[in-house]
DNA sequence: TTGTATACCTCGGCATGCGAGGTATAGTTG
DNA sequence: CAACTATACCTCGCATGCCGAGGTATACAA
């Protein structure tokens, strides 16, 4: 009865995310909003995922992070690593190899 | 450390069985190769896997299933039904937004 | 009789997505 | 001034779901 299909995604966020650092430097808030944009409102990752994502790559060496204050509020800027980027390469070739396997299944039919 | 990204596919399972059930009727043990053979070695899911997600998915009504001997073993034969042709309609227009998102961030840059 | 292939199964751990809720500042609008 | 919205960060805990490990049983070959 579950009208949406809550996971289809998984991975992803580390995946994407890395992705757009890998362009420049960017804060949680402000990746979340241009994820949004990039993927055409296809990705959109609530903070809940977002946050913890971002501190797991941290703590895992991917990213490094330097607080920046602008107008009272801080924003946290993320940077990837070159170990992040080594990392990005690995989970592209996987996203690639799982999509296509997908896109084979999906194309398959024996009497088309 | 962990060299293995054990998670880029989540309701991955799911679409792929369906999408092979649209097209005959299998057991499962069927499905397991079948799902490895069509997706080119890109996808394989161990039995852990499969059965218990053909279990839900009957249980939930997107499939049904029947048994017949073969040699002294039993195996059991699923079908999918008029739901669970809607489900794998619903499925693969999810994967597909979910895919093109991605390529879109996978393929954005600025200074290309 | 040991091993391999077929064919089914369950259990438990681990990761992860994600909503819900929380704090705080700045600016706008009635 | 009070209320609201936007910005910007955060954590907790539930639910889902992947997946390895292990278990049962038959048939056949070495």
């Amino acid at each position: 009865m579950s009208d949406k299909n809550p996971a289809l995604m998984s991975g992803i966020p580390e995946l994407v995310v890395l992705r757009l650092l890998a362009e420049r430097e960017m804060y949680g808030y402000e990746a979340a909003r241009a994820l949004k944009v990039v993927s055409a409102g296809a990705l959109s990752f609530g903070e809940g995922v977002l946050y913890p994502a971002l501190h797991a790559m941290e703590a895992r060496g991917l990213l490094r992070s330097r607080e920046q204050l602008a107008g009272g509020r801080t924003r946290i800027y993320y940077r990837i690593t070159p170990k992040g980027r080594r990392r990005l390469e690995r989970l592209t070739s996987g996203w690639r190899r799982v999509s296509e396997g997908v896109e084979r299944i999906l194309g398959a039919s024996s009497h088309e």
